[in-house]
RNA sequence: GCCGAUGUAGCUCAGUUGGCCAGAGCAGCUGAUUUGUAAUCAGCUGGUCGGGGGUUCGAAUCCCUCCAUCGGCUCCA
């Protein structure tokens, strides 16, 4: 007998060489009907694996994430079977689960396009109704070479080649055989919903020297009802998509004729970005920030010096020149080489650190014509850039006041769901970055140490960071689940030293300073992207476009309507009113839609009485009030957004 | 940049195997209506069918090419 300890501390005994099914089975048949994969001392298992031995498990179900990645994974394999079986000759890459359903690479001998996509499912569905065990095998390496060369798949070799040596596990469902690690399902019937969601170009092992395979993107589920589900909150989804609700809403509008990835920014858009401008101004100067100014263009020794001209290539910078050739400027991919002009302005002290120069400074960069992605990836954008000149013993605390501001607009702006993460060097590839490895190490650690004295849980990613130094990114999903990096925090020692940036230290000596980078939106594009895609474009009364729409019942009442307006325009509650010559139910509709937060209805009643009929956008009729009572109202409500701005 | 798909009026979309002057709804304009809480009625205007080239008696439809968009990959200072 072996001793199996469960969560919740209890402890059982069974039969040596007992299954996690058999376990399942034990407790209850609906336990066992529902659970998908096991951890054993931690580590995630395929239930029909006996046990040997005492161990510490969690049966993992559909609402765990072990038990859907199990789910997933055997889905891809069931895809892979189906795929086998359509396409004879077709040879396999990788096929693992991913956070959203899963997918496989593939080669295949005739193309695969979407039309194809709705027989693959089909086959699928008819497999899994097989019930086929998915059973697991271990070869050695040898052995698990030898299968792979004979069925002659270069990409399955090539993966053993670089597996340590000792055993290999393939597992086989139907007629389909894979390497991998599992954990699978028991069998394929566990698949009851499934759909292929799209098919796509993907480098073999993300490299884009290699060949390029067809990659078939799938979801699945144990449910037809949660397939459902999930099809209609892909829908959802699409309806908050920025794109179209920039479209929509007249935010902003991309021109061919102007560029790709060049927004054109519409009035309304301009508004809202200017009322977030203004905000983050304002945050800033009471954080002792200082507004700078600074050309869209510099000489292209200016870039050289920073190092970016070396790093990034003549390729990526647009020059443009002197009308006799002899000078040559760039467009400014960033604004970091000007502010360190600033800071070259004059000598500084000790005492002048920290010195906090903000600009909303306009780039511009050569993103690959792929990667452009509505107002998220766009060629030319604004940072709400910013950089600290600050001396050593003030990083620390310099750092931290700017994760503060980072998440005091997440906070304002009710982004309650992101992630904060920190991006250090590659240890394997540490010639991609410039600067000597003290400092690397001293930004590195200054940034784990604020992130933990400010209680940050944070995820680290080897590899990630910008060539100069190491940093702290806030992350935030777009409506399907992307994710897109908005608030970034950078600590730099390399900019100083190759501008040579000194400041005189009480000892009377010429000392270097820390630079942080830092732009808590991110860029202004983006950001305003993410908002729209998290509020539908129901944004907070102080960012709404229009805050009010007077709609008169008939041209009667219009004069009424633009001295309700008049009134409120002068209390500084953004009005219009809507006096074409339309039916009231199509004036509320229409302006519904457009999601003005207010709607004022007014008439022979209110002309009389002085007042407006209120209705609150998503919320329908709230009667009658004065017009003084509701720019009282309006302003309480603003005032409250404002005191929480300003916490 | 790479793989795949898409591109018809300002917007959302129809246009059968290539065959009369390319259609609808919404928006816009004009007129009627003067309206009480999510679409009043009628008429009109509006399109180089993404651009260019080709095949054909004939191309929105077939082929080539370029551009843009979408889904991924790679990239992201």
């Amino acid at each position: 007998m072996i001793k199996i300890t469960f969560p919740d501390g209890s402890v059982r005994e069974y039969p040596k060489g007992t299954t996690g099914m058999q376990i399942a089975e034990s407790i209850s048949p609906r336990l066992a009907q529902e659970v998908l994969s096991i951890g054993i001392n931690g580590n995630t298992a395929d239930l029909m694996l006996p046990i040997e031995e005492d161990a510490s498990i969690k049966l993992y179900k559909w609402d765990d994430p072990e038990g859907k990645h199990a789910f997933w994974h055997s889905s891809s394999h069931l895809l892979a079977e189906a795929l086998e079986a359509l396409y004879p000759g077709i040879k396999f890459g990788i096929g693992p689960s991913i956070e959203n359903g899963f997918y496989y690479d593939v080669d295949s001998p005739v193309p695969i396009t979407e039309a194809d996509l709705p027989a693959i499912e089909k086959k699928m569905e008819e497999l899994a109704r097989m019930k086929s065990p998915i059973t697991r095998r271990d070869v050695t390496k040898a052995e698990a070479m030898d299968t792979y060369t004979k069925k002659g798949d270069q990409y399955k070799t090539e993966l053993i080649g670089d597996l340590a040596d000792g055993t290999i596990t393939f597992y086989t469902n139907g007629s389909f055989t894979d390497l991998c690690r599992g954990p699978h399902l028991p069998n394929t019937g566990y698949i009851k919903a499934i759909k292929l969601t799209s098919i796509a170009g993907a480098y073999w092992r993300g490299n884009e020297k290699n060949k390029m395979l067809t990659r078939i993107y799938g979801v699945s589920f144990p449910k037809k009802s949660l397939l459902d589900e999930y099809l209609v909150l892909m829908e959802e989804a699409k309806k908050r998509d920025h794109r179209k609700l920039g479209k929509e809403l007249e935010l902003f509008h991309f021109s061919p004729r102007v560029g790709q990835g060049l927004p054109l920014w519409l009035p309304k858009g301009a508004a809202l970005r200017e009322r977030l401008e203004n905000f983050l101004k304002n945050v800033q100067k009471q954080y002792g920030y200082q507004q700078v100014i600074t050309p869209h263009i510099g000489m292209k020794d200016l870039y050289v010096t920073s190092g970016h001209y070396a790093k990034y290539g003549k390729d990526s910078f647009q020059p443009i020149h002197t009308p006799d050739e002899s000078e040559e400027f760039l467009l400014k991919p960033m604004n970091c080489p000007h502010h360190c002009e600033i800071y070259r302005f004059k000598p500084r002290s000790y005492r002048d650190l920290p010195l906090r120069f903000a600009e909303f400074g306009t780039v511009y960069r050569y993103e690959q014509s792929g990667e452009l992605h509505g107002l998220t990836r766009v060629r030319g954008f604004t940072q709400d850039d910013a950089h600290i000149f600050c001396r050593p013993d003030q990083l620390k605390d310099e750092f931290k006041k700017v994760i503060d501001i980072v998440l005091y607009i997440f906070k304002t702006l009710s982004f309650g769901e992101f992630t904060a993460q920190i991006s250090l060097r590659d240890p394997e590839n540490r010639e991609k970055y410039i600067g000597s490895d003290e400092n690397w190490d001293k930004a590195e650690r200054a940034i784990i140490e604020a992130t933990e004295e400010k209680g940050l849980s944070t995820t680290v990613e080897l590899g990630e960071a910008a060539f100069y130094g190491p940093k702290l990114d806030f992350m935030v999903r777009d409506a399907i689940g992307r994710k897109w990096q908005l608030g970034t925090i950078q600590v730099d020692y390399n900019l100083p030293e190759r501008f040579d940036l000194t400041y005189t230290g009480a000892d009377d000596r010429q000392h270097r300073p820390i630079m942080i980078h830092r732009a808590p939106f991110g860029s202004m594009e983006r950001f305003v992207a993410v908002l729209l895609e998290h509020t539908g474009g129901k944004f907070p009364l102080w960012l709404a476009p229009e805050q009010a729409v007077v709609l008169p019942i008939s041209e009667k009442y219009n004069d009424y309507a633009k001295k309700v307006s008049e009134i409120l325009n002068n209390s500084d509650i953004r009005t219009q009113v809507d006096d074409r010559n339309e039916k009231i139910g199509r004036k509320i509709r229409d302006n519904e839609l457009r999601r003005v937060p207010f709607l004022l209805i007014v008439g022979e009643k209110e002309e009389q009485d002085g007042k407006v009929a209120l209705r609150i956008q998503g919320e329908g009729d709230k009667g009658a009030m004065t017009t003084d009572e509701f720019a009282e109202m309006v302003k309480d409500r603003v005032v409250k957004e404002i005191e929480t701005l300003n916490k």
